[in-house]
RNA sequence: GCACCCGUAGCUCAGCUGGAUAGAGUGUCGCCCUCCGAAGGCGAAGGUCAUAGGUUCGAAUCCUAUCGGGUGCGCCA
């Protein structure tokens, strides 16, 4: 379905065409001042400004003609030339009704099937999920429900970072510890043991002692490099640790993704590509594109018209090795292969802006981007509430899982707190804790906008009080409840008769300006400014008129259907956030 | 040094391609549960939108400069 303003801008947009200016100048959107009007047209300045005329005479023979038109109860200019327009009520009973019966609940059909590729989460091998994983992950998974919504084929990408440096410092750390000499055998090539030496714990404890030794001793870091050379040529028991090593993360990964709700398509990892590696050198180097510079081998993406030195993109550096530029431009090459997508977001911390820049100029350079338009969809760094990096109190870095154990503490101490909780199981209060904890920490992180630099605070997080994720919880939870004891009734054609009911209707007709302007600009902040304000509409129309006890039939069953639609909008927008609503909480 | 981003209420943040009286939340101070869930609703106070210029009928938004903060600049990811 249109969304009401578009079709508000048609009509608009026919009245400018008919005063022989352009239809552009019809954009209508709902207005900055919800006292004077539902909805504004600001085109009448913009249309003087173009014509040199008076912008009141446009807007009067604007208004003239849509004073004609029956969608409108009112239609007025205000100041220099505002056009500020309301809908009748029958209208917008009948777009709620539309709605209804909308199979995609609204949504834009702004994909109109192309394909998405996104890659986002990112996650290493042999480091735990920290707290910086989690916007990428959030974001990511926002964007990827959002996209899918409005109608884009969405493929995500989970990329694990596997094939670098770091795992050379690996299998560096675990020869000197000679716990598993069987892998650095030269006489044997294998088989190898099923077991892996390594557990997650034992990774996450030899990678930071690994990376320390070879930033304080450099030969120790030669030989990171030459393991990291070796692996990614093959030798086999190099081969065999690292995927022993991948093997251990990804079941720990797996898990901490679940418990966030976050769900990728592909598994893939910088490894994935090896095998293209190779052909894409000499590829790039049999056109002229690859040239030796300082003893690596590296793309020169400078244009003349750069305002900042621009440095080549390195394919392999000096001892051979691949850097993750290589395979993210390997990868490029493989996603359009494979599934010729018409866009490929990532979703990555923006200090990796130029790294971006230079693999993209790299892929239109050589021509491997296809179709797709490569986009790097950047977010801020996270600091504690000193603005630096964000630590724990004992001083290291605060994992994933324990933020999400203590957001789940924080619910479960709430809902023993309001006794509402008392009947109900261990199990049950465990899995609402669950709930609202997530939401929790999903909401405070994407209400803010993604590029600004983010303060880490665990008292924010634990916030249950005005805008958070439990309150649009709760909200729908009230909603839920009410309808659970109004028992099956069915759903009446839609009718309005107070000011808050034509709120929350005008609310709930915006969706699908939201999710198109939310994928526009790539905000899951609009998204949750959007539910806020729903819940908020909502609030306000049950604190003035109890539904229930409505002793008018026709009015109650409206009303019903009402919260009904409200609710199903909510949880719509929820359900993009990565947060889900409880029965009861 | 060069480049990019940022500076909005005590605090944390929104403000889309320039538009009407700059908004939320939180905190502070009031009011509202014998009625559908108060994790709620209503109200008050709180701002020279870093500073100085410029463009425009009109600037938090665009341009310039200054001050303050962050980030990135060849073999980590």
């Amino acid at each position: 379905m249109t969304s009401l303003s578009a079709e508000l801008t048609t009509i608009t947009g026919d009245a400018f065409e008919a005063e022989g200016l352009s239809r552009a100048f019809g954009q209508v959107q709902g207005s900055d001042r919800s006292d004077l009007a539902q909805f504004q047209c600001n085109g009448a300045l913009a249309a003087a400004k173009a014509a040199k005329t008076n912008p009141r005479a446009i807007a009067e023979k604007i208004a003239a003609r849509l004073k004609a038109n029956l969608f409108f109860s009112k239609v007025e200019i205000a100041g220099p030339g505002f056009l500020n327009l309301d809908v009748t009520d029958a209208m917008l009973a009948a777009r709620l009704d539309v709605l209804r019966a909308d199979p995609r609940q609204g949504a834009p059909d702004t994909g109109a099937g192309r394909t998405l590729v996104i890659d986002f989460g990112g996650p290493n091998i042999a480091k735990p999920m920290a707290v910086h994983h989690l916007r990428s992950s959030i974001i990511g998974d926002c964007l990827q429900r959002l996209y899918r919504a409005n109608g884009w084929a969405v493929i995500s990408d989970v990329h694990l970072g596997d094939w670098g440096l770091q795992i050379g410092q690996l299998i560096t750390e675990i020869e000197l510890e000679g716990s598993a000499p069987i892998y650095f055998d030269s006489n044997v090539v294998g088989p190898y043991p099923d077991d892996a030496p390594v557990t997650m714990e034992s990774l996450v404890t030899l990678y930071p002692r690994a990376s320390a030794a070879c930033k304080a001793d450099p030969p120790r870091l030669e030989a990171a490099r030459r393991a990291t050379v070796d692996l990614q040529a093959g030798r086999p028991g190099y081969r065999a640790l690292w995927k022993h090593f991948v093997t251990v993360t990804e079941a720990g990964l797996t898990r901490e993704f679940a418990s966030l709700g976050v769900k990728f398509d592909l598994w893939k990892g910088e490894s994935g590509v090896d095998g293209l590696i190779a052909p894409m050198i000499e590829d790039l180097k049999a056109r002229g594109l690859a040239e030796t510079s300082e003893g690596a081998l590296v793309v020169s993406v400078a244009r003349d018209d750069d305002k900042k030195p621009m440095p080549p993109l390195i394919l392999l550096k000096s001892e051979g090795g691949v850097l993750y530029g290589t395979t993210d431009l390997a990868t490029i090459i493989e996603r359009v292969r494979d599934h010729d997508p018409a866009l490929i977001l990532y979703v990555v911390d923006h200090r990796q802006h130029s790294h971006f820049e230079q693999v993209f100029r790299a892929a239109h350079l050589a021509g491997f981007a296809g179709n797709a338009v490569l986009e790097h969809v950047g977010y801020g760094t996270m600091n504690g509430p000193d603005g630096k990096p964000f630590k724990t109190r004992a001083g290291g870095a605060m994992k994933l899982y324990d933020l999400i154990e203590m957001g789940k503490a924080e619910a479960e101490k709430r809902l023993a707190e309001q006794g509402i909780g008392a009947g109900y199981t261990a199990d049950e209060r465990a899995e609402i804790a669950r709930k609202v904890g997530i939401a929790t920490i999903k909401f405070a992180d994407l209400s803010n906008h993604r590029t600004t630099d983010y303060i880490f605070d665990l008292e924010r997080f634990s916030k249950f009080e005005g805008k958070t994720g439990p309150y649009l919880q709760y909200a729908a939870v009230r909603i839920q409840s009410i309808l659970r004891k109004a028992g099956a009734c069915a759903a009446v054609p839609s009718f309005l008769t107070s000011p808050e009911e034509r709120v929350l209707a005008l609310r709930v007709l915006a969706l699908g300006d939201i999710m198109a302007a939310a994928e526009d600009k790539r905000a899951p902040n609009m998204l949750c400014e959007y539910a806020f304000e729903l819940a908020q509409d909502f609030s306000r129309f049950y604190a003035a008129h109890h539904i229930l006890s409505e002793t008018d039939a026709n009015l109650r069953a409206a009303r019903l259907s009402l919260c009904a639609q409200v609710l199903g909008v909510l949880t719509k927008v929820l359900d993009l956030l990565g947060i889900e609503v409880p029965e009861r909480m």
